[in-house]
DNA sequence: CCGCGATGGTAAAGTGTTTCACCGTGGAGT
DNA sequence: ACTCCACGGTGAAACACTTTACCATCGCGG
């Protein structure tokens, strides 16, 4: 069931493109083999393989084999006359024959949670957009994949690697109940947690700093002056968002500051939750000056909230968010938010991934640093 | 170069899943074959392939095959026999060789526009959630790809029929500029449109109706009592853009209100295009008393930049968005705009091209209906 | 009783690469 | 002068399916 160990792909190998750009060269020269045939058409009718330009460059087929995966036992006289039909004839490398062949697809599987238009979120956008990038710049293509329930319960996540779908999977916005999570691990099959870590599992994972950006959004809140701080988290089968919660409570306590749980509260991780959240709090708590929220989109439903209420943002209340999404700086009062390197997370998950794929590492555990983004939506504390 | 015509594959063909689900049903029974082999694994450590499955059913390769693909040839006495032992083994097929022989791959490729972060905005998260969620229902995969310039320049935009990648395309977020969208159609390679459309090329699309809800948006306008309206667009290249802007000329001309160009800022489809618009604006025209924009961000900058010069909206302006974009309701305040379905258009667009691809449509060209969500940035025009 | 078509299944030929065992040649070492 | 190895390249066997001829059997009408 697991994949059978091989000799991962060499760093150089063919990905189409006759100059070959499997490193991070932005792309190869490609003299734009304009010759006068058709592009990529024969006289015949039929598509030109690999056997009609080996007839061509008066070659065998093994010997463009080598030449499109870069093997050093070509000499570069012969590597160039076949590149050159190549680019004459406009061939082109079939890929799924190429992927039946050698133990590679090239392609990875970003799996989603199933929440209803996951991918409208901006956070989940940001991530997968870094994810892209370098996944192309690296020669592979990147498939969505959305775990639905049935999808886990019919073993359909083992399947992507059991049907030679992809190579590797990223997992994003998963938490402690998803317990497949682990059958990667288990079954041999390359997987990366991305902005998020499963340390009960032991899963490779990209991180970005959560328990620093937590922390410095405490300290920059008490620098203000503020000592009623009510706390809107997202779910706590989410160790990301436990590490929050806990540095909230530890610097409350060792501030003295006497808040027990009634100043947390469940904001589920969006907007509306974030809006009921604050309700709560507010009805409990008619004295808190400063609200943290767990992520940005409960910040906005928090504010809304307080516009609701009739509070003024920050002159009555501050309120910070987390993870800066790129329309936190456009609303009123522009959220004061926790920078999160979304993008080159991405980024770097892909680059791990793909390392991970070609056994060039096996743990990995990153952690990117975050800072904040100070804007209008906090003030000093108003005194009482 | 053109894909060779071929006969579209079954609706009902081989997916995995032994219950064969290409249809739209949810999931197929799956009787979970769960007997004592591990799930998989033969008690040799090979994988367990189609040959394996004939030899213990006693049936042809072949046969095996035709069950997988629900071919009407074989007895259902056969069939069941086959069936049990694909289960026993759990045998799953090869997903690189099926597409090797057929004729098909079953991948759909999304492409965007190469704007940094493209995917952070919830307007393509949007529409790709839409695709995602049909085309895994129909059996399909999604694979992201952005139209880098050299990625055009190089016509690799056809690679991806050449190479064997994907059976069509869905493109979205392209204009006037991009002419590789006529390729696709010239060279016989199904493509879509996303809401967007191209009429000079003929590119077929589904498509939201973007001259309905400008006219709304008017209409309502002149209902509270607006007579100095601004207009915030998109770039005049994009079709829809155009559309919107036309409604807006036409409604205004007809009204008689005389405004000419000046009132009218390019915003580039972004928050702080948006901002600088309504800047020069309110620059120009002081007496403004509302602000259309061709879309939710524009509208969200618009609302920024208004907060900044000390404006209130809705009260001494109105503003208008367009999309309806899930935070655009989290807003302060509230952003009235027109509901555009993009989830909707992301599920037909799936659905068009899949049959596009199957041959069983030529020509499609699809619109969906816009409407009004009034919130709280529009209010009656303050009287002078 | 013979021929014929429909039925249900099979053997074998693709599908377009990669990879591996092998081979001829030429130069260096002894 | 002879062995031996390195070098550059070749032929053919995988890879795991689909598809297309083709074949045997059987029922039925003439």
């Amino acid at each position: 069931m697991a994949r059978s160990t091989a000799n991962p792909p060499a760093d150089a190998s063919s990905n189409g493109r006759h100059g070959g750009s499997d490193s991070d060269r932005p792309a190869p020269p490609v003299a734009n083999g304009g010759s006068a045939v058709a592009n990529g058409v024969e006289k015949s009718g039929k598509r030109v393989g690999i056997r009609d330009v080996a007839k061509l460059a008066e070659v065998s087929v093994a010997t463009v084999s080598m030449v499109l995966n870069h093997n050093p036992k070509i000499t570069s006289a012969t590597r160039e006359k076949v590149r050159r039909v190549m680019e004459d004839t406009g061939y082109q490398p079939n890929r799924i024959a190429q992927s039946l062949s050698s133990k590679y697809t090239r392609m990875l599987a970003v799996i989603l949670p199933t929440v209803r238009h996951v991918l409208a979120d901006p956070y989940f956008g940001e991530l997968i957009s870094g994810i892209c990038d370098r996944a192309e710049r690296r020669g592979h293509k990147v498939v969505l994949e959305h775990a639905k329930p049935d999808w886990v319960r019919d073993q359909r996540h083992l399947e992507l690697f059991d049907r030679r779908f992809v190579d590797g999977v990223l997992c994003i916005g998963f938490n402690d109940h998803h317990g497949f999570l682990e059958d990667f691990r288990s079954h041999g099959c390359p997987m990366l947690a991305v902005n998020s870590e499963f340390p009960q599992w032991g899963v490779d994972h990209v991180v970005s700093d959560y328990a620093g950006g937590a922390d410095q959004v405490m300290t920059y809140l008490f620098q203000l002056g503020h000592e009623k701080i009510g706390m809107v988290h997202g779910a706590f089968e989410i160790a990301t968002a436990r590490v929050v919660c806990e540095v909230f409570g530890r610097r409350v306590d060792e501030a003295g500051l006497g808040l027990d749980n009634t100043w947390l509260e469940d904001g589920l991780f969006t907007e509306i939750g974030g809006a009921e959240a604050a309700e709560r709090l507010l009805a409990r708590h008619p004295d808190i000056t400063a609200i943290f929220a767990g992520n940005d989109k409960m910040a906005l439903g928090v504010m809304h909230q307080l516009s609701v209420m009739g509070k003024r943002v920050p002159d009555d209340i501050s309120v910070v968010g987390y993870d800066d999404l790129q329309h936190a700086a456009f609303v009123n009062p522009a959220l004061s938010t926790v920078h999160v390197p979304l993008y080159e997370v991405g980024v770097r998950s892909a680059d791990r991934l793909i390392e991970l794929i070609r056994k060039r590492t096996d743990a990995v555990s990153e952690v990117l640093p975050t800072h904040l983004k100070l804007r209008g939506s906090t003030a000093i504390a108003p005194r009482n």
